[in-house]
DNA sequence: GATGAATGAGGGTTCATTCAT
DNA sequence: AATGAATGAACCCTCATTCAT
C-alpha cells in the first residue's frame, strides 16, 4: 500500500505534489531565506522561488508570513537542539575506578588522590569545546541572531531565545558534576547552578569573541576561553 | 528668553545655526525608531517624520539609510558606552582605604570587617547588580538586539558588538580585584580575565534570563543570578 | 456576445486569459506615453494608468522600466515599419506592360507617353510624396525623435534606429529603377543605391524641414522637395 | 586698472568669483552635462557640482533648469556652426591651371576638356568628407540627439533643429558649384538647391550609418557614402 | 489544494527649487 | 551675488496579500 503522498507524486505529469512535502519544502526555504536575511528583509516571494512552490501555495499552508516564520524558526530551534543533545553515552569520560587515593601529589591544595583536578580539569575543556562547537555553528549562530532580533516584535520566539543556553549541554554538565562530587573528587554544592554558570560562562564568552557567530574563532581563542573557564571552576570545586 | 537653536549654536551673531541642530535632531529619531523598528522596518520617512525634518534633509546629512544607521548605533553605542561608566569616584581610589569600596552604594551598612570574605562576597553582588542594570537598560537592550541582528549585514557593527561586555565595568572590576589582592585579600592569579569572567556570567545569565531585555527581571532573579557569580568567585579566588 | 478577453485568447474553456490582453494594454500605453514623454519623463505610474492596470502588473509584465521601453519601441517600429510597405501590388508585377506603373496611384490619368522622362520624373514625385508622408507621420515621428534621442544609451535601439531610412521604400524604388532600366528608359548602374539615394535625400530634406516631425510641412515644400529631387535623379539617370 | 573680475578673484581667501566667469563655468558645465545625459536625466546639482559652483548660483544666474538648457544648447550651436565655417580661403580647391589635355583617358564619355569630371567629382567628394567629418564630431552629434529629443518640448530649440543641414557647408558648396559653372564646367539650373541637396545626401546618409554619432563609422563607409554621392552629382551636372 | 495574475501600499532615493545667511 | 540647508513632490521598484482559475 503506497503512502498518499506516493501516490500523487507518482502521476509524472502532475507538478503539484501533495501536501506533506510541499509544505516540508517551504518549511526549508523558509529557514534558508530567514535565516539569511532576517524576518524583514526575507520576502515571501523569495521562499516561494527556493521551495519551489507557488505563492499563494507558502499562504494556504501558512497563512501569513509572520506564521510561516514561527514555524520556521521553531522547526530550526528543534534541530539545532537536537545537535545539542551528548552523543549518547558519552557522559562519564571515565569514572570507573573513582575509588581513589586520599593522598595527594603535592598533599596541600589538593587532598584529591589519583582523580587530581588536571582531570577535572582537562574534562571541563574538553566539554567547553564541545559548546563552543555546538554555539557557533553556522546555522545555530544564524538562528540566535534572528531570533535576538525578532524577540521583542514576536514574543512566540521566546522559547527559542531561552534555549540560548543549550539545556541539555548543562544537564549533560550538572550530571558529570554530580559524578565526581559523589566520588568525593569535587565539593560543588549547586550542580545545577555550577553547570549552567559554566556553560553561561562558555557562550557569553565565544558569542562575544566570535560576534554573534560572524566571525570564526581562532583555535586559541577557543582554547583560552575554555581553560579559562575550566581553571576558575577548578579552583572553586576542587576539593 | 533665548530660542532653542540660538541656544544651542555657539556663534554669536547668528540666529539660528541649521546644520548641528538638525543633525542631532535626526540622529536621535533615528535611534529610536531603529531601536523601536529595527533596521528594515524603520523607513527614513518615519525618522524624518519624528525629527520633525524633511525626507531629504537626512538624506543631505546623511547619504543613505545604511550610513544614518552606523552613525545613529555609533551614537549610541557611545551614550550607552557612558552609561557603563562607574560613577566617577566609585572605585577605590586609593589601594588603602576599604571605605572607598564601590560596594558601598549598596546603601548597607555592613559593620563589615574589612578583608573577610563576606566583604569581597557583597563586593561582588553589588557590582554584579551593577551591571544588570546597567546592561539590561532598556535602551542598551535594544541597542544590543539591534547590534546583532545586523552585523552579519552591517560589518561596521563591529565595534558596536564587542561592546557588549562592557569594557568600562570589567576594567573596573579587575582595578577591586588587584585592589584585593594588594591586600592579600584574594588569590587571583589574573585579574583582568578574572574580571572578564565574572562579567560575563552575568551578562550572559542576565541576557538569558531577561529575553535579551525584553523583559523585565524579577528582583530575586537579579539576586540569584549575582550571589551565585559571586560564591563561584569567592570559591574560587578567597585567600 | 464573446467578452473581448474570451474573443482574444485561444484555449476555449477558460472565460478570460488575463494575460494578453493587459499586456497588450501595457504595450498601448507605454507607446503613447514614451512617444510623448521621452523615456525618462515617462513614469511607470502614468503608464500603469493610462493601461487601467496596477504599476506591478507593469512590472510582472516587463520587470523594469528599460525592458518596458524596448518592448515598447520594438513593437511601435514594426508597426511603423509595416505603415513604410507599399501597398501590395503598386510595383510593377512584370516588367513588360506600362500600366502596372507604380505611379499609378497617384490618381492622375496620364495620357503619357509610356517612356519619356516626364513618366520618370512624376513617379519620382508621387513617390516621394509617399515617402514624406509615410515619414512625417505623427507616431512615426515620435518615434524616430526617442530613438535618436535614447540611442547612444540604450544599444538595443540600434535597430530601430536603423530603419530610420524604410528599408521597403528604398527596396520599392529600386525595384521600379530596375524596371524602367529594363525597358531602357534609364541608364542607372546601380539601382539599390540610387534608390537609397533617392529615399535618403526625402527623409533628410523632409526631417529638416519639418523639424523632425514637430510641425507640418506644407504643401508646397513638400512639392518642392519632391521635385527637387525628382530633377535631379532624371538629370542623372534618364537616358 | 582692473577689471572687475580681477578685481574680485584678486583676494585669494574669498572662493566667490564675480559674475562672467563662474556663468561661463556654468554654461560649459551645463553643455557638458546635457550633452552627456539628456535634459531630464541632467540635473542641476551635478552642473552646479561640475561648474563647482553652489546650486543656487546656477539659479541665481538662469533662473530655472529650462532656461539653462536653452542658453546651453544655444551657445553650443555657435560653437559647432562655428566649426562647419570652411576654412577662410579654402573655397576653390585649386581650379586655376587645370589646362589639361583635351583627350581624355577614355575619350568617349567625357567630352569635358580640361576641367573634366573627375575633377569635379573628386572635389565633391573631398568636400563630402569634410561634411561628414563636421557631421559626425562628437560634440556635434551629441547636440543634435539632444535637439532632436527635445525640439518637440521646447519650442526655442528650432533654430538649433534647423542648423542640423549646415547652412555655411551650402553656402561654401553653392559658391563652388555657381564657379564651376561659370567656368562652363557644369550645367547647374539651380545651385542653392543642388548645394542643399547634396549635402542632404551626405547627412542623412552619415547619421544613419553612424547611428546619429552613436557609432563611428568606418573609412570605407565614409568613403563609398561621399563618392557615390559625388557620381550622383556628376551625372547630374557635368555638362 | 495549487496556480499565475493582480493589487495597493510603501520604501529608498533623487530632483528642481527656495530660504536664510 | 553667492552659499549651505531645507523642502515637497515624484520616481522606480518591491512587498505581503488576494482573486480567479
Amino acid at each position: 500500500m503506497r503512502t498518499e503522498s506516493t501516490a500523487r507524486r507518482g502521476a509524472p505529469g502532475r507538478p503539484a505534489g501533495p501536501q506533506p512535502a510541499k509544505r516540508q519544502a517551504i518549511l526549508d526555504a523558509a529557514v534558508a531565506v530567514f535565516l539569511r536575511e532576517g524576518y524583514q528583509r526575507a520576502s515571501v516571494d523569495t521562499i516561494a522561488d527556493v521551495a519551489q512552490v507557488s505563492k499563494q501555495t507558502v499562504y494556504n499552508h501558512f497563512g501569513d508570513k509572520e506564521r510561516l516564520f514561527i514555524a520556521a524558526v521553531d522547526g530550526e530551534r528543534r534541530r539545532v537542539a537536537a545537535g545539542f543533545t551528548p552523543s549518547p553515552g558519552a557522559l562519564p569520560p571515565a569514572p570507573r575506578t573513582a575509588a581513589g587515593d586520599p593522598a595527594d601529589d603535592d598533599g596541600t591544595t589538593r587532598p584529591a588522590p589519583d582523580r587530581d583536578g588536571t582531570d577535572f580539569g582537562s574534562s571541563l575543556v574538553a566539554f567547553g569545546h564541545r559548546v563552543l562547537a555546538a554555539l557557533l555553528d553556522e546555522r545555530a549562530s544564524a538562528l540566535r541572531r534572528l531570533v535576538i532580533a525578532e524577540v521583542a516584535r514576536h514574543p512566540s520566539l521566546r522559547p527559542a531565545c531561552a534555549e540560548g543556553e543549550p539545556r541539555q549541554l548543562v544537564e549533560h554538565l550538572a550530571a558529570m558534576l554530580r559524578h565526581r562530587a559523589a566520588r568525593g573528587e569535587l565539593d560543588v554544592p549547586d550542580p545545577d547552578s555550577a553547570a549552567r554558570q559554566f556553560v553561561a560562562l562558555l557562550v557569553q564568552q565565544g558569542l562575544h569573541q566570535s560576534m554573534y557567530g560572524t566571525r570564526a574563532l581562532a583555535g586559541p581563542e577557543a582554547d583560552t576561553i575554555c581553560e579559562e573557564a575550566a581553571d576558575l571552576f577548578v579552583r572553586a570545586y576542587r576539593r
